[in-house]
DNA sequence: TTGTACGCGTTATCAG
DNA sequence: CTGATAACGCGTACAA
């Protein structure tokens, strides 16, 4: 009843003594319009509080200002971080976040696609692991939406992506524990439908081998990133006679978990037991005793992947240079879960 | 060059050799169509995958579909719980979720007015602190954009709202203390401008002088939600002289840090120091020993409030029952981080 | 420098 | 039950 109807480009022209025309010259800030012109204009415009009709210049831009960030049921401190790097990047410009997490892109590829298309995306970004789905990334380009990746393992030279050398961040920390003196070290890897999962995999066992120390597969458990399910992939290898010195989870939550289930077993960390992480998430620094990790700057590579995304969506289509595969440095930051081990 | 155009509305109506009203009806699912020509309508729109153009239809009927999450820098896990609840809500349903995390409400109303106008949102869901900011609740109401608010503690029965009962809450918090024998309490209390803060604060004062303890000045220190806040807080509360035997903390985050902080003084928990949080985030159940926490049903608080707002949204302007204030059941779960205090 | 005519893709109105 | 026509608010092409 009294939701007064929004002011149009055509109210402020009457109220400024202009043509729409020219309202929208100045509200696209074109040149060719005099400076007293601009001004009576624009003091229409804050009289009526005017604010242009997003789906109406969507209608004849063919644009939505709607980015996508797609995501697929990751840790808590990593969806923030993705999400705190991209609006970071948006912030000041037009578009807007869009956020669909998804249950699982392998498993309904056209659900998703059909999400994307109905929610009027410009472009998206795509994280792990849907920054490997090759499918995905074929049917974006077939409906002409424009993507970039966060993380991906494979397919590169495939347009935008940001990541960071998850093998060699991986040898590093292996490489750590090996300086330290540790020759049984248990690891517990990531959801294996994460690629990543696999190339810190082969990051350790590369390290272990120029060490000439040879990896058990029974001391190699699975977990899903979580940290119930480290939990349970701790226990095992704490069960293990004899057990390791030293555990390299593949992210903080499930080192976390694992330091949870040496305390079970009387184990102190780091004396009785090493404990690595992976990503530098807050929980990292929340444990006792605060954890040895890998750096794994994902704030700065999602503000990265959507810098590189608007820079496709502002070049003309088909124009400028191609943008190709960036990787960023991470970083062994060694704290207080890792101390060599006890003579036996 | 190759991207092909989508398929418009007319395409299908040519293709299924039927006028675009009645694609327009089929799509819609509206009544007064033959089987027959649904069936066609159908087959049709498969064929060129034709998908309704948004921004088209948000033209005529002055819907974005889209609905904003208002937020203001609190913890991840907070973040996190807030956008699974309003997104399961959103599941199978044509609206999309928008993140609009702000820097300061009470700062810079008009930009964040400005921001919201622009952004052509339907509704917003308002996280705290802006859900009890009667400046921006005015405004939106001005610009006939409906919200709903997620724990406010003030100006209620001014819409939908939903909450806990946080003077309850800390109350519960504080009695489990002082049943287990602590007279010395301290407080870290979160961000001043979280009326929570008060709100908790109050219970607690209840609680302990039902229980005819003095609380002193100098036991309460403010945080402001963080871990590293609650760091400097702990340290204080830990220095004085004598020291107390128990914290509660106005968040786990706190908490946590709380826990750091004894340990830094060489004290256990919960044997030289019994540790409260508050939220039941995933820190509480991270971190050892495992927190004493009020659980804060943050997602269920989300679902409900975006269901709400649903409502408002679905319901012809002016008509339907208003909806009021809701509030959410909290529960103390007692874990490992609370224990009778030493005998002095 | 400014204005006019038209179209973007969809739905509402009202007629058939 | 179905279809023609006119909006919705804005930008493009072109003219003045």
């Amino acid at each position: 009843m009294r939701k007064t109807k929004r002011a149009t480009i055509v109210d402020v022209a009457r109220m400024a003594e202009v043509s729409a025309k020219t309202v929208s010259r100045v509200v696209n800030n074109e040149p060719h319009v005099t400076e007293a012109v601009k001004t009576r204009v624009h003091e229409a415009m804050r009289a009526l509080r005017y604010h242009p009709n997003v789906a109406a210049q969507g209608l004849v831009r063919s644009r939505s200002y709607l980015i996508g960030l797609v995501y697929e049921k990751p840790s808590p401190s990593y969806v923030v971080e993705l999400q705190k790097g991209a609006l970071e990047r948006l912030h000041g410009e037009r578009f807007r976040l869009v956020v669909l997490p998804v249950e699982s892109v392998t498993e309904r590829e056209d659900e998703i696609i059909a999400l994307l298309r109905s929610a009027a995306l410009d472009a998206v970004l795509l994280a792990p692991p849907a920054s490997d789905h090759a499918g995905l990334m074929a049917e974006l380009r077939e409906v002409g939406m424009p993507f970039a990746r966060i993380s991906p393992t494979r397919l590169l030279g495939q347009g935008p992506s940001v990541a960071m050398d998850d093998v060699a961040a991986a040898q590093e920390a292996a490489e750590h524990l090996i300086a330290l003196g540790h020759r049984r070290i248990g690891v517990i890897k990531g959801d294996p439908s994460h690629a990543a999962a696999d190339a810190r995999l082969v990051g350790t066992m590369q390290a272990l081998a120029k060490a000439g120390i040879p990896l058990r597969t029974e001391m190699i458990e699975s977990g899903l990133f979580t940290f119930d399910s480290g939990l349970i992939a701790a226990r095992r290898l704490l069960a293990l006679d004899p057990p390791p010195t030293a555990i390299l989870a593949q992210n903080d939550d499930m080192a976390a978990a694992t330091m949870a289930a040496a305390r079970e077993r009387g184990l102190h960390v780091p004396e009785d037991l090493s404990v690595v992480g992976f990503d530098d998430s807050d929980i990292s620094r929340v444990v006792w005793p605060p954890l040895t990790t890998i750096r794994q700057p994902v704030e700065e590579m999602a503000y990265k992947a959507m810098d590189m995304l608007l820079h496709v969506l502002k070049s003309e289509p088909g124009q400028g240079p191609e943008l190709g595969d960036v990787q960023l440095a991470h970083e062994l930051l060694i704290r207080r879960s890792t101390a060599p081990p006890k003579a036996d």
